[in-house]
DNA sequence: ATAATTCCTATTAAATTAGTAGGGTTTAAA
DNA sequence: TTTAAACCCTACTAATTTAATAGGAATTAT
């Protein structure tokens, strides 16, 4: 049971954008360097970002990334679900016999999935990025 | 972010062996067939099992597998942990470069993969097989 | 004009997971 | 004493997913 690093990736570059605020938008050229994440990578993460309105870009040259939210506003959660890494339990796809089990009946454990995403999600509801970013203002 | 099949059926066959415990041993092609999980996939995560002294083996015709310890002394966590499935959050390996990032320092983010770690180890501690096999006797 | 930057999609490479295969050992029971 | 049911164990393959790369188009400050 690993978590990929899109959601990590993201909360990170996020962490970075609020950290370096300064009115200016942040290019995500900076953030690949301070965070060695792939520049390219990290363009189709803001790109998710910017539909689910975290962030707005301004193109061209000294262009970048702002906030549109103080991180007192973005909870990790927006975040995580932004880049579509929304925790999956349960791999019962709706048509699949594959899942549960053949039968028709929910197995045992499928509340329990459930329940587990429900907790993880939960965690990543009450923490801000504020939180993140007060902890360490550069790092 | 999805969490793998392999900690969930370890779940589900030690419930269902709960679930129609006996006394006798419970063989592997019961809960095969009940459960719908490979029966070469079970084997594979009974060895698991038995080395962390959860189920003990009855080898031989009519064999199988006895609970060592009653569900009420039996924690979720304690399963998932016998097949491997423990929780990782975090790819910073000590000797990579990758990981965290290229610093020296932790990243901003480490704590926080660190606590969520614990909160998912901490939600199947706290929950004992007894709990998910009383829900419903016969599944 | 030029360079820096976002924007967007497609493809490839790497890693992991899920499942299969095959043969060995043990033991109850016919 | 043969047979079949079951555990035991390792290795391999197939499938899926993730991570990363590639390549260009559009935009804009200088």
């Amino acid at each position: 049971m690993k978590l990929t690093t899109k959601g990590r990736y993201a909360v990170m570059a996020m962490a970075d954008l609020a950290s370096y605020a300064n009115g200016k938008p942040i290019s995500l050229t900076e953030i690949s360097l301070r965070q060695n994440i792939s520049l390219s990578y990290l363009e189709q993460l803001f790109l998710k970002l910017k539909n689910k309105n975290l962030v707005k870009s301004v193109r061209g040259s000294n262009g970048g990334y702002i906030l549109v939210k103080s991180p007192s506003e973005i909870r990790l959660s927006n975040i995580i679900f932004a880049v579509n890494e929304n925790v999956k339990t349960l791999s019962c796809k709706k048509d699949s016999k594959k899942g549960c089990n053949h039968k028709s009946t929910k197995c045992i454990t499928h509340n329990l999935w459930a329940d587990l995403e429900e907790h993880i999600n939960g965690f990543f509801e009450k923490i801000k990025l504020e939180e993140l970013v007060n902890k360490d203002k550069r790092f």
